[in-house]
RNA sequence: GCUGCUGUAGCUCAGCCGGUAGAGCGCGUCCUUGGUAAGGACGAGGUCAUGGGUUCAAAUCCCAUCAGCAGCUCCA
């Protein structure tokens, strides 16, 4: 007899040798239908495991996260034996679940296409209605690696795993078989809804030196419904899309004549401004001097500096009157160029020093991506001078202040990265331990947690990366906090201390929203273009029911202006209901019905952007509230 | 940079087994003066990404280039 206890800590005698499954069918009749895996002791496995002595059972259902990530892989053999059985040329390679879905990366040279995604789902459901079962084989390492001796890339799967046994799982009479883990589901019936969803090119093993493969992707959710419903979410984030919000609510553009570089509209340049004179706000309080350095600088100096060795392929460079220069990709050695201009005394220290400098990098082609991945973009860049002893303190105030400025942009969720030396790198392995701790020091202390990131700093130092989580999940790198130890020697930065030694700063590098261009994007994403009143390039508009109340409309309209709320008018003949339709287009904020009614009563009538409900309010009521939403950066816009 | 897909009016897209272009939105003019998510009529607007090739004939087929999209690699 086995003893079986469940997980609720009930116990279920069963014959020796009884299967999950079983144990499922005796608990319940629906149970048992959704029944896909099973989890004996923690671990997880096929559902006609036999159970001996006293586990603990749990039966897995797609209900389960582990359940549902079992049954997309088992989707994606089945996808796998669909395409193997369309294009018989196909060589496997690995086909892993991942967020959402799966994907199986396959070697065949004739190329898949959108147009074949049909044909593969139809071949899918085939092998589903014939609802085979999954059936594992177990050989040792040696016998598989002969089984498989003329499959380089299923033999390198077995090279990289440690078991010595080895499994395959096949499901049908065809002969699919192929090299897995396991567990999978009992049949093919239960593999859930599935869309093949696109495919794509991916080297082997990541690596750009190797076989380029093609990826398929799909998806695979336990009903009909749920599966319609990732579709539409998918619809829904795609319009968010900054890049298509971006043209329509005239933003910024791209021209072919300068891939990679954004053009900023009118209405974006105020979402910039609004952007920037914030920033400018945050360094005056938490101490920062503005500075200015120039786009383009001697080759020497990056020489100099560590980026010709380390970054050059990134750079752009050019020549002035048969001189070198190179277009920077970073502020940071103009900035010491600029702190060498005079002498300093350790009374000035720690010196903080901000600057919104254009930098240029050459990204590959396919890397672009709207905002988020330009050649061209503007840091919110400082770097602090300081004594190794303030170091922490001068960190901590960066965090704060780093802090202080996502909440105001209406971002609560953060996650924190401390990145370590990367192979390319500049500086001793000292200097690189002493600065890595500095950091972990000073996030301890704010008793931040964090991840690590090993290997990946910058060239010149460790990083504290900051990453924001917007309202739909997704996470979005922009801070960054860089120790230096290297740059202030390189440049022979000094300082001459209270015992009037001559002393070399500690450089600290830091960018808060990254790239305002980016942080643009994010922001667009992050309200799917409906922005707060604060950033939102017109605040109100006033709407005319007809052309009779034009006159008072001018008269809001200038009203406003005057109190510094971006206030537009639409005179237009149209109807009041095009016109709200059109403002809503639009997404501005704040709508302003004016009629004879109003105008007699020095009123408005106010429709907010994503309510129904209107309401009434005189005109300085209306500016008192609209006032302190901007001030407040309220995300919220009722009254 | 690599692989695949795409490129037609300001925008979104149809046309693509070859016979020199169409819709909706937007824009302009006129009618309409209408009270809360799109009133009507008329009109203007396109070297069909660029350069070659095949053909009597190319938006349509082929090649190259450029750009965009998805992913890989890389990154703020």
């Amino acid at each position: 007899m086995a003893t079986i206890t469940l997980p609720d800590g009930s116990t279920l005698e069963m014959a020796d040798g009884a299967t999950a499954k079983q144990v499922a069918e005796k608990i319940g009749a629906g149970l048992a239908k959704a029944a896909i895996a099973a989890k004996i002791d923690g671990k997880l496995v096929d559902l006609n495991t036999p159970l001996r002595g006293t586990p603990r059972v749990q039966i897995v259902t797609p209900k389960d996260k582990e359940g549902l990530e079992l049954m997309r892989h088992s989707c994606a053999h089945v996808m796998a034996e669909a395409i193997c059985s369309l294009w018989p040329a196909t060589k496997l390679v690995y086909g892993p679940t991942v967020q959402d879905g799966f994907y199986y990366d396959i070697d065949l040279d004739e190329p898949i296409r959108p147009d074949d995604f049909a044909r593969i789902e139809a071949k899918m459901q085939e092998i589903v209605d014939a609802n085979k079962p999954f059936t594992r084989k177990e050989l040792s390492r040696q016998e598989a690696l002969e089984e498989l001796r003329n499959d380089k890339y299923k033999t390198d799967n077995i090279e990289r795993v440690d078991s010595q046994v080895i499994s395959f799982y096949s499901h049908g009479d065809n002969g699919f078989e192929d090299l897995c883990r396991g567990p999978h589901v009992p049949s093919t019936a239960k593999v859930g809804a599935f869309k093949i969803m696109s495919v794509a090119g991916a080297y082997w093993h990541g690596d750009a030196t190797q076989k380029m493969l093609q990826r398929v992707y799909g998806t695979a959710w336990p009903t009909k419904k749920e599966l319609d419903e990732y579709i539409n979410r998918l619809e829904e984030a795609k319009k968010r899309d900054h890049r298509v919000l971006g043209k329509q609510l005239e933003l910024f553009s791209f021209s072919e004549m300068g891939p990679g570089f954004a053009f900023m509209h009118p209405k974006g340049m105020i979402v910039w401004n609004e952007m920037l004179d914030f920033m400018r706000q945050m360094n005056r309080k938490y101490g920062y001097k503005e500075v200015r350095t120039p786009i383009i600088l001697n080759e020497e100096l990056w020489h100099r500096s560590g980026h010709w060795d380390n970054y050059k392929q990134n750079m752009y460079f050019t020549k002035i009157d048969e001189i070198d220069y190179a277009v920077k990709p970073m502020n940071c050695p103009g900035g010491c160029l600029l702190f060498k201009t005079t002498k300093h005394s350790y009374r000035e220290l720690p010196l903080r020093m901000a600057e919104f400098g254009m930098v240029h990098r050459h990204e590959a082609s396919g890397v672009l991506h709207g905002l988020f991945r330009v050649r061209q973009f503007t840091q919110d860049d400082a770097h602090i001078y300081c004594t190794p002893a303030q170091i922490e303190s001068e960190i901590i105030g960066v965090i704060n202040l780093i802090f202080e400025t996502y909440k105001a942009f209406g971002f609560a969720d953060f996650a924190i990265e401390l990145s370590t030396k990367p192979e390319k790198h500049i500086g001793s392995d000292e200097i690189w331990e002493t600065a890595t701790n500095a950091l972990k020091a000073a996030l301890n202390h704010k008793k931040i947690t964090f991840r690590i990131n090993e290997g990946d700093g910058a060239f010149y130092g460790p990083k504290i990366d900051f990453h924001v989580k917007d309202c739909i999940g997704r996470s979005w790198q922009v801070g960054t906090i860089q120790l230096d130890f290297s740059m202030p020697q390189r440049f022979e930065l000094g300082y001459v201390d209270e015992d009037n030694t001559e002393k070399t700063p500690v450089m600290i590098h830091r960018a808060v929203l990254g790239s305002l261009e980016r942080f643009m994007g994010i922001l667009i994403e992050q309200y799917a273009g409906a922005l707060p009143p604060w950033l939102a390039p017109e605040q109100a508009r006033v709407l005319t029911i007809s052309e009779k109340s034009n006159a008072y409309a001018a008269r809001v309209q200038e009203t406003l202006g005057q109190a510094d709320v971006r206030c537009g008018v639409d005179l237009s003949d149209e109807k009041i209901g095009a016109k709200i339709a059109k403002t809503h287009g639009e997404k501005i904020p704040y709508m302003l019905v004016v009629g004879p009614k109003e105008a007699e009563a020095g009123q408005v009538n106010v429709r907010i952007r994503g309510s129904q409900d209107t309401r009434t309010a005189s005109v300085e009521q209306f500016l008192a509230v609209v006032r302190r939403k901007i001030a407040d950066k309220a995300t919220d816009l009722a009254f």
